[in-house]
DNA sequence: TGTACATTTGACCATCTGGTTAAATTATTT
DNA sequence: AAATAATTTAACCAGATGGTCAAATGTACA
């Protein structure tokens, strides 16, 4: 139950994924998806009863696929700058992988809000352990003190704005795909390092 | 031409600017902003022929009367770290007057990225004097070097993100509607002080 | 006042879109 | 091989949606 088990289902849902991630629920139409997944649009229907239910399953889909892993670099017990390193490494390779995830899921949930609860509540967030980290950095003189909410938007601000905005910046900077690609690896140093210098307390 | 002259069709502009920054071109519905301007349905075609030259109008509209203000601040002769304040302070008056803006045109971007081209170069971004500001400042030993590229995605990230993930950020942080408000006040001091730590030599 | 012109409306149309259904095809079981 | 169940399809439907049009109303002006 709630599982993926045919093949044709599989199929299906990725075609799924594929469309709704790029389109938004708005502008995905039932029938891109079955052309995207070569069977007859009577089928998506067989599958997953109406498109509501199939924008649901994907969403938890990508939602799932992605968060989990987030949290559990949060929850860990690394220590604070070998957290944000790994943090911004691990996402900036997630949405390198699908750049259109973060504007969706973004768009998504402005458009929809309830579904957060659900969806974030599943997968639980739990920044006690961000939050003591940073309260002993700022006690022991090794960081000025943030609030975890700033420091923690902060991050998912550079991470995933630039993917939000990929058309903006490439054309603002004459940049071609290459030279976006290129932007982003370079990112992967440069924003724990922004992150980084920006409460790192000087002597 | 292009501009509003009568009282009926400014109302109906109003109108169309609000449902389609809050719904998107996919999501807003011509009756809705009938509805909305309080008119009848015929006569939004009578003003605005059809729904792409409506919303055409309106985002023309929202990039002209946000974008000049913060390339005038960037093309300016101020010092780069009250450059740095004066942006972040006016973009997010900006935004916080009109939070759906910054969702708005980076969704409706990827959606129809051709459109970047013409509103962005009516509005001709120019990086030259905040570069040479960065490498002045660089060689005098005041910051370390940065790509202006890089600094300006880090100062729009760190601005427009919050925007675009506010029910995120509310759900992450159990945040109410006015908890948000102070969350954005806080930002208006932490992200200036964030960007310019971040590059800021340290002696 | 009457006439030309702009504004506004209700009724209507063609097309798109999500969804259904009954029949056909394929796989499974006996 | 026959019967039963699962999968797939073509054809179709109802409602939504963008858009049109002729008539009605209002406005300016001779």
């Amino acid at each position: 139950m709630g599982s993926i088990d045919s093949k044709t289902e599989e199929i299906i849902f990725r075609a799924a994924r594929k469309v709704f991630t790029r389109k938004g629920f708005d502008g995905a139409r039932m029938q891109e998806i079955a052309d995207e997944a070569g069977i007859n649009k009577a089928l998506l229907h067989y599958y997953f009863r109406n498109k509501d239910k199939l924008f649901d399953r994907v969403f938890r889909d990508v939602v799932k696929s992605t968060l989990p892993q987030l949290i559990g670099i949060m929850n860990s017990d690394m220590p604070l700058f070998d957290k944000i390193r790994t943090f911004t490494s691990t996402y900036i390779d997630i949405l390198s992988g699908n750049p259109e995830f973060a504007g969706f899921v973004f768009h998504e949930l402005s458009r929809n809000p309830y579904r957060l609860l659900e969806s974030l509540k599943e997968s639980g967030p739990n920044l006690r352990v961000l939050e003591n980290q940073i309260k002993e950095a700022a006690l022991s003189g090794k960081i000025e003190y943030i609030p975890v909410t700033h420091l923690v938007v902060n991050m998912m601000s550079l991470i995933a704005l630039p993917f939000i905005a990929q058309p903006v910046i490439m054309g603002m900077f004459s940049m071609n795909p290459e030279d976006f690609d290129a932007f982003i690896r370079e990112r992967k140093e440069l924003v724990p390092q922004t992150i980084i210098h920006s409460i790192i307390k000087r002597p």
